[in-house]
DNA sequence: TGGTTCCACAT
DNA sequence: CAGTTTGGAACCA
């Protein structure tokens, strides 16, 4: 019979010496439901320039020993393959069981032999080798078989196959996150001793409601939501029967991973309570690596720890201080977390339970906004997946090298190329002491402009790598040796084939072109203001991993490293912005700034056609898939100087503000955005650039003026005086005293929990002796008590004397005024 | 300024 | 053929 299904979990099992690639999924009907079927394991071993006859009777023979049972060569078989640019043959050896296949290579290699992908996941494999994405469905044929093993029905399968690419929506996926809260006394968070309080689960009901769920072991009065147990055991059995009954395909949560289910798997271990969650009766299995992050399973489910998937892939764009929830949330769902004050929680539980309620809710919430993140990202999280081919838990735990990677893998099949090897560790430490020179950036003079124009080369390193035909294949080809004309700018040693597209680029030429037709699929969706979140999700997907490979090609752990591809991609992007920008010069435009990909010009008089004309002049010359846009113009933009040099002739780089037509301003590189400098400052910097860029030049100076006039009249608020640094050790290891620390020891002795990654939030006071004898507490602070003089010295003078010095007034010019002492005299 | 150390996140 | 060892901010000299 047929059976078709969405797998979302994999492992593999070898049963009495036969291996078994096993898919955990779900029907349509939302059956959960397990699918085996064989695949022998293999790698590969290089065929070219041995005795092959002597080398086949010698593998055939060998029997290693192990601890199951002897790792054997099945069979053999001779392959042409290409690595690295260069067709060879290979033996392809097939290994009794998938951990037979480092042994048996390692042997191997032993003789003088060079053995290829032998550190290739046996899960990963028999997907990309079976051309299947997780999460699409699946086509099996074969039957279903009686079992006593699974908690749910086994098929097993004869052949499998993915004929459709299609896949459930997002509402169909059955999601459940959880999340505990445990006893705590000072943040102390011990699985051994700290029994768990509650637990937290919020889903969707079958009826189409909410699933909400809190299940305690304290009896109190509480929301109808909550579930009232006798102790933690009948907690931990409750949980697992709710999670059973509900049935998820998705388990999510917050750092699930690292805390939430090696939590439970401790405490159940401690109460003796089998936490068999697994689809085979196993419990949670928590990788630990020596060094770092846990991992935490549970077989027959996607477990997506949305901590994960937004700290390594997702949040790179994303504009968070820290990847907590409360952070996370507020950025991605625009809700919080509930404000309850978590430290008091095991006080409440010991002594007031009528107080519970409250984490009650804070605990369904935490769930809640999980529950969301979840839902939210699943299209981008699905995207990653099948543009990868790998499972979702993978994919979402994984580091942008080993995702570009892993791309790079899911493709080789299609190009028949063997993965070059993973470095060994000497070869490693050489690599991370080559470097290579970055991007140009040109410096500006400092100053303040109009009419600027700004360009920028669309994805300028990935359309560089794929039209230049960049990476270790094409690398000093010899085919186009004797014609060497076309070597990489101001690289005479280093050119790239001009023959024949190579591996690399044309996958990643791929990426660039596919996203480039979502992009319009995009526009045309919006026009018909249909949804766009799916497609959003896979431009981005694309976006990222073309972005990626760059940054690969020089990545000391990688198996297709080539630092002269990377070095002559960044060779290129400075010759392509220099070149745009003489270019541009010999138009008679004025350039003031250039960065790795962008190039701002002034119109002086020119019009804006003009200045698309020189663009689309630019774009006739350029190769392949690579284009310089219009990113924008400016009626007004200010450059400037460098701290501590001639603030008239040295422009900082990478810093700078631009004035939109709408009046909105673009600042880029200011200190606006860093917590130790007050909100004050924040708001005097910003408004000034505004006034300034708006030509109120006059205006600037007076509104600086009277902000110290505010200031020192004591009427500014005091939380718009406050400074915030963050404790980073042991309170006690501190050997210097900065103002942050000394407050942070007067929290301390009254009893607040201060300890690594506690910010600080201080206001410097009136007072004789050093700042930091005079930082105070915020909430110790009367009004007006503040230091005037500080402020105006250490934040706001600094904030804004850079702008002003652009305008040609230094400070004593302009800032006259008072008989103060210090900088503030000027004022 | 550059080199080095420490910490992510959860209660 | 589940194992390797990260990177960015804050601090210190």
């Amino acid at each position: 019979m047929e059976l078709q299904f969405y797998p979302y979990d994999f492992e593999y099992k070898v049963e009495e010496g036969t291996t078994f690639f096993y898919f955990y999924g779900r029907t349509k009907e939302g059956q959960k439901v397990a699918v085996k079927h064989h695949y022998q394991p293999f790698f590969y071993a290089a065929a070219s320039n041995i005795d092959r006859k002597k080398f086949e009777e010698r593998v055939l023979k060998l029997s290693l020993k192990t601890g199951i049972e002897p790792a054997q060569v099945v069979r053999l078989e001779l392959v042409e393959k290409d690595l690295l640019g260069k067709k060879q043959e290979f033996y392809k050896v097939y290994a009794n069981y998938p951990k037979a296949v480092p042994l048996l290579a390692k042997e191997i290699q032993a003789w003088g032999i060079n053995c290829y992908e032998k550190d290739i996941l046996y899960t990963h494999r028999y997907l990309r080798d079976h051309d299947i994405i997780p999460m699409r469905q699946v086509t099996a044929v074969g039957n279903f078989v009686r079992n006593q093993w699974m908690r749910v029905p086994v098929f097993v399968a004869e052949s499998v196959t993915q004929r459709s690419q299609e896949t459930l929506p997002v509402s169909d996926w059955r999601i459940l996150a959880i999340d505990l809260e445990t006893y705590a006394v000072k943040r102390e968070i011990d699985p051994k001793n700290n029994p768990i309080l509650m637990a937290g689960l919020y889903g969707a009901g079958k009826d189409g409601r909410e699933f909400r769920k809190v299940i305690t072991w304290k009896n109190a009065a509480l929301p109808e939501y909550v579930e009232i147990v006798a102790d933690e055991a009948a907690l931990l059995q409750r949980m697992k029967e709710v999670i059973l009954e509900y049935s998820p395909d998705i388990l999510t949560g917050y750092f699930t991973d690292g805390f939430d289910f090696p939590y439970l798997q401790a405490r159940a271990e401690k109460h003796k309570v089998r936490f068999d969650l697994g689809v085979d009766y196993s419990e949670i299995i928590v990788n630990q690596s020596s060094f770092g992050d846990k991992e935490s399973k549970i077989k027959g489910y996607l477990h997506a720890d949305m901590l994960k998937f937004i700290r390594n892939i997702f949040g790179k764009d994303l504009d968070v201080e820290t990847y907590s929830l409360d952070a996370v949330s507020r950025e991605l769902l625009g809700h919080q977390k509930h404000k309850v004050e978590l430290e008091k929680l095991s006080q409440v539980w010991d002594n007031n339970p009528e107080k519970l309620a409250e984490f009650c809710a804070y605990n369904l919430h935490d769930s809640f906004l999980a529950y969301r993140l979840c839902e939210k990202l699943l299209p981008d999280m699905m995207e990653f997946t099948s543009i990868v081919g790998l499972p979702a838990s993978d994919v979402i735990r994984m580091r942008f090298s080993k995702l570009v990677e892993s791309y790079i893998l899911k493709r080789a099949t299609e190009f028949t190329a063997v993965a070059p090897n993973k470095p060994e560790n000497t070869e490693i430490s050489r690599r991370r002491e080559e470097s290579i020179q970055g991007a140009f950036v040109f410096e500006p003079v400092p100053g303040l402009y109009k009419d600027i124009v700004v360009f920028d080369f669309r994805s300028l390193y990935p359309t560089i790598i794929s039209a230049h035909n960049l990476g270790p294949e094409g690398l000093k080809c010899s085919c186009c040796a004797d014609k060497i004309k076309s070597h990489v700018p101001g690289k005479e040693e280093y050119w790239f084939c001009s023959r024949e597209k190579k591996f690399l680029p044309a996958i990643l030429e791929d990426l660039i072109f596919r996203r480039a037709e979502i992009k319009k699929q995009i526009k045309q969706a919006k026009a018909r203001k249909e949804d766009t979140a799916l497609l959003e999700a896979r431009s981005y997907s694309l976006k990222i991993l073309a972005n990626s490979f760059y940054g690969y090609l020089g990545f000391y752990a990688a198996r297709w490293y080539s630092l002269e591809s990377a070095a002559s991609t960044t060779a290129y992007a400075r010759n392509y912005i220099t070149t745009t920008i003489s270019k541009a010069q010999q138009k008679g435009f004025k350039v003031v700034y250039a960065d790795t990909d962008s190039c701002f010009l002034l119109l002086e008089g020119k019009t804006m056609e003009e200045a698309t004309a020189f663009m689309e002049e630019i774009n006739k010359t350029l190769p392949g898939q690579m284009e310089l846009e219009l990113e924008g113009n400016y009626p007004k933009g200010i450059f400037v100087g460098l701290k501590g040099r001639d603030q008239q002739s040295v422009g900082a780089k990478k810093k700078y503000a631009l004035l939109r037509k709408d009046g909105t301003l673009k600042i880029t590189g200011f200190e606006t955005v860093r917590r130790n400098w007050s909100l004050l400052a924040k708001e005097v910097q910003e408004k000034v650039l505004e006034l300034v860029l708006q030509e109120k030049v006059e205006e600037g100076l007076k509104y600086v003026k009277e902000t110290i006039k505010e200031l020192r009249s004591g009427k500014v608020a005091l939380d718009k005086l406050i400074m915030k640094t963050q404790i980073t050790r042991e309170l006690s290891s501190y050997s210097s005293f900065a103002p942050h620390v000394k407050v942070a020891q007067e929290m301390k002795e009254r009893g607040l929990n201060i300890d690594a990654g506690t910010i600080i939030s201080f206001i410097i006071v009136k007072g004789k002796g050093l700042i930091r004898d005079r930082a105070k507490i915020p909430d110790d602070v009367a009004a007006g008590e503040y230091d005037a003089e500080y402020y105006v010295d250490h934040q706001l003078i600094p904030a804004v004397a850079s702008i002003f010095a652009v305008l040609g007034y230094n400070e004593e010019e302009v800032f006259k005024d008072s008989s103060q002492t210090g900088l503030g005299k000027y004022f």
